[in-house]
DNA sequence: TAACTATGAATGAAGG
DNA sequence: CCTTCATTCATAGTTA
């Protein structure tokens, strides 16, 4: 990739280990999704699509954009990623489980992946033997059930995040990064819609 | 998709932690190409062979094998996945260059259209509509350069590192230095040992 | 300071 | 060829 981060005024998080002006190289930083975007993309991904098609990913990430700095490859990553743990953590715990109910903590697990720690509430509802397709019934020709995604918001619309409100009460709060599982937390509406930001910057 | 003969290769990087009590299963390991695997695949990708067929990759299978353990599957596999990545990329570029012809400027710019990895020239390749591939540009000076790259290593021996040592940063992009380049056969140089790698008749 | 965790990014392996 | 799953690498951020 490389050009995600791009840090022209994100300011948010991007401090450089070593600030130098010795620019030797691009110094990749990684894409850090900001609270706003990680909560747009937890209620997509909470509201049972798990594995939005292109045109999605586009829209999702056109959205996540107004936020930050986002490209189509980390909406995409990002979506890869969630499935791929949310999985992994429930073989995990289920194998945890099954070899030793009793020590069902503490997984030796092997260098790379470490333990994983608890299991958000991804509604496993794999179901079917074990080939899911996954993807819910893409949207198409939905005529009645408008329920799922149905955010509307053009090139310029401002008005997003009308989706997360109009549906799902806020999943359970999943996994945000520790430093927004803090009491402190405020909540911004932006767009008359409610959205849960750490106390701001750091001071 | 069982053309090629997908035979499980032995183990190239067993990292076996603590696994010796609980036999717990063959836990297929996937394959790790070492880097100096890794640089003649992409000399090989690079010199415009993008779809060995089957002979040719028996042929790479067998070079490959004296810096690892590494079956036909896994070469099959790589030059899938890189044909593959390699032309998302070029889309994904040409996307983002399209969405933001703002990108005049500095290297590190972009965050709308298009975000995927960096794509090293992977130039020829283009066209062929799908079936006809492995198309070189025969307009190589074929000037037979001192020794590129000079591995040494025997069979069994577990003695290498000694090529790139040269001035190559190899990996990270394609930056096969272009040498051995003849007509309608690769050339790559292993212990002094010219292996030749002639484009097979295939379509 | 180093070690650990969470997670973004990359890639091997398959499926279709 | 394309998409998807699984494993691994790399690193920001936290913790001891």
């Amino acid at each position: 990739m490389g050009d995600h981060g791009r840090d022209r005024n994100s300011s948010s998080t991007l401090h450089r280990s070593t600030a130098d002006s010795t620019e030797t190289e691009p110094v990749r930083t990684r894409w850090m999704p900001k609270p706003e975007q990680i909560l747009i993309l937890e209620s997509i991904f909470n509201s049972g699509m798990v594995n939005p098609p292109k045109e999605e990913t586009v829209r999702i990430r056109k959205l996540l954009q107004k936020f930050g700095a986002v490209g189509d490859a980390n909406v995409f990553y990002w979506f890869q990623n969630r499935r791929s743990r949310s999985r992994r953590r429930q073989r995990q715990l289920q194998a945890s489980l099954m070899a030793d109910p009793r020590a069902a903590r503490g997984v030796t697990q092997q260098a790379g992946g470490g333990v994983l720690p608890h299991e958000p509430p991804t509604s496993s509802s794999s179901s079917s033997t074990s080939s899911n397709n996954s993807s819910f019934p893409c949207s198409s020709s939905a005529s009645s059930s408008p329920s799922s995604y149905n955010f509307v918001m053009d090139d310029g619309s401002d008005d997003l995040f009308s989706m997360i409100s109009s549906q799902t009460p806020f999943m359970c709060s999943s996994h945000v990064p520790r430093s927004h599982r803090q009491p402190g937390t405020i909540t911004v509406f932006i767009d008359g819609v409610p959205s849960e930001v750490p106390r701001g910057p750091i001071d």
